[in-house]
DNA sequence: CCTTTTATTCACTCGCTTGTTAGTTAATAT
DNA sequence: ATATTAACTAACAAGCGAGTGAATAAAAGG
C-alpha cells in the first residue's frame, strides 16, 4: 500500500517511541495523567483510521496499517475497540454527531429567523452552509471525515444504516421546513428533491479530483466554497421546478 | 459473508448463450464448442462479479467468493484474469462501453433533432433517460453494475482513474451541448453544474434503501421512473439559475 | 510503600487469500 | 486416431489479518 501515508501532514508530530529528534525527545513522551494518555491515543487512533478508511474503505484497510500510523502495536486497537467495524463506527460517529447538531440548531435558527415565512434557498443554506464550512475551516481531519461519509452513503451494505441512525433527525427537519416553504408541494417530490441534494452534496465531499481533471483545471474538487456559492440556489431552484410543475 | 447469495434469482435467467430456460437441465452444462464455453464462464465470472463488488466493494469480495458463486475452482479466475484488480476492471469496463456509446448516440441524435437550439432540459434528458433506461429495463445485472458505478464514483483510490478514462467523453459531449445551451454562462458554473448531475445520479444508482426509510416508503429506492420524470428539469432549472444569477 | 490498575507489547493461533505447479479431462486439428 | 491445445481442478506454499492471553512496566491509590 503505497509509500508512508499520514494523516497529518506535519513530519515534527512524533508518535510511539519515536525518540526524536532535536529537542527534548524524552519530555516529549508522556508526561501526562493516563487518562489524558488514554485519550489522547484513543483520539489519534481515530485520526489515523479516519485517513486510511477515508481513502481505502472499511475492507481496504488492516488493523496493522492504523497501528503502523499510530505508532502502536496492532493489538493495542482491539484493547481499545472491539472489533475493526466498531472503529470504524466510532470514527464515522465521532464527527457525525458534531455536524448533526450544528446542522440541527442552524436550522432551527433558521426557521425563527425567517418567521413564517421559509424558504427553500433559505433551508438550504442552514444545512449546506452550516456542513460546508466545517470542512473548509475544519482541517484535515474534517476532509478525510467528508471523503468517508461520501463513500458510507453509497455502500449498499451498511451504510443506510450508519447514515440513518446518525442523520434521520437532521434531514427529517430539513424535509420539515421544506414542506413549509412549499405548503403545495407533493412529499414525494420533496424527498426526491432533497435525494438530489444528498447525491450532490455526497460527491463533493468525495472530493475524487474528477472535476479537476474533466474541466481542465477550471473548477477544483477541493474548492468548496465555490460550492458553497452555488448549491443552495441551484437546488432551490430545482425544487421549485418540480414542485411547480406536478407533471 | 450471510447466506449463499446469488446475482439471478431465477434459477432459469442464465446469461451468455442461454440455452433456453426450464426445460433441460442437465443439458444445461457445456455442450458447447470450447469458444463458447469459455466465453459464457466468463461471461458468468463477470455477472457474479459484478454483484459481489457492488454490494461489497473491490477489497470486501475475494476470488473464492466469486468462484463459488460460479461454481467453478477459485483458480479458474487466476487463470482467466491477471488478478482481482483486473477482473474488477473488466466487469467496470464491460457496461461502461454500452452506456458510454449509447448516451454519445443520443446526445448527437438530440443535437440534430433540436438544430441550432438545444436546451438544458433537452440535452439533460438524452444523457440521464437514456441511461435510466438501461438500468430499467436491461435487468439485474444492469442494476448491479450502476450501484458499483456509484461506488467507484465515490472511491477517491482509484475511483476517479476508472471514471476518467470511461466517461470523459461522454460528458465533454454534454458539456459542449450544454455550452451552445446556455451560450453566456462561464464555463465555471456549467462545470459544477455537471458535477451536481453526476452526483445526484450516482446516489440514485446506488440504491441503498436510505429514501424509502427516510420517507417513509413515500419513495423507494429501486424506483427510477420517478427519478426519471424529475432529474432533467429539476438540474435544468438548477442550471439556469447559476448562470443568470452570476454572484 | 506496596498493591492494584491500566497502558502497552509479545508470542502465538487460526482461518483465510492469493498464487503456483502439476495434473486431468475433453475438444480441435491434422 | 492421435497429438495438441484448452478448460478446468487438486494439492500445496506462503503469508497475512484479526484476535487472544499472558507478560511487563509504569502510574494510581490507599
Amino acid at each position: 500500500m503505497e509509500p508512508v501515508e499520514r494523516a497529518s501532514p506535519r513530519g515534527g508530530d512524533r508518535r510511539g517511541s519515536d525518540l526524536g529528534p532535536g529537542t527534548d525527545q524524552a519530555k516529549v513522551r508522556r508526561r501526562s495523567t493516563k487518562a489524558e494518555q488514554r485519550a489522547e491515543t484513543i483520539e489519534q487512533m481515530l485520526d489515523e483510521a479516519e485517513y486510511l478508511f477515508s481513502k481505502h474503505g472499511l475492507h481496504g484497510v488492516t488493523l496493522k496499517d492504523v497501528a503502523k500510523r499510530v505508532g502502536v502495536h496492532h493489538t493495542l486497537l482491539n484493547y481499545y475497540f472491539e472489533d475493526k467495524k466498531s472503529l470504524f463506527d466510532a470514527v464515522f460517529a465521532r464527527r457525525a454527531v458534531v455536524t448533526s447538531e450544528r446542522r440541527m440548531k442552524a436550522l432551527d435558527d433558521y426557521e425563527k429567523a425567517a418567521g413564517g415565512k421559509p424558504t427553500v434557498e433559505g433551508a438550504l443554506h442552514a444545512f449546506l452552509d452550516t456542513d460546508l464550512d466545517l470542512y473548509i475551516h475544519g482541517g484535515e481531519g474534517w476532509k478525510n471525515y467528508g471523503a468517508l461519509g461520501a463513500l458510507v452513503a453509497n455502500t449498499p451494505e451498511w451504510g443506510a444504516e450508519l447514515m440513518d441512525s446518525h442523520f434521520d433527525p437532521v434531514v427529517l427537519r430539513l424535509i420539515d421546513l421544506l414542506k413549509k416553504a412549499l405548503p403545495d408541494c407533493a412529499e414525494r417530490d420533496i424527498f426526491w428533491g432533497y435525494h438530489f441534494v444528498t447525491g450532490a452534496l455526497m460527491v463533493t465531499l468525495a472530493r475524487t479530483g474528477r472535476i479537476d481533471k474533466l474541466s481542465g483545471g477550471v473548477c477544483k474538487s477541493e474548492d468548496f466554497e465555490a460550492i458553497k456559492a452555488r448549491m443552495a440556489s441551484f437546488m432551490a431552484a430545482g425544487f421549485l421546478q418540480i414542485c411547480n410543475k406536478p407533471a
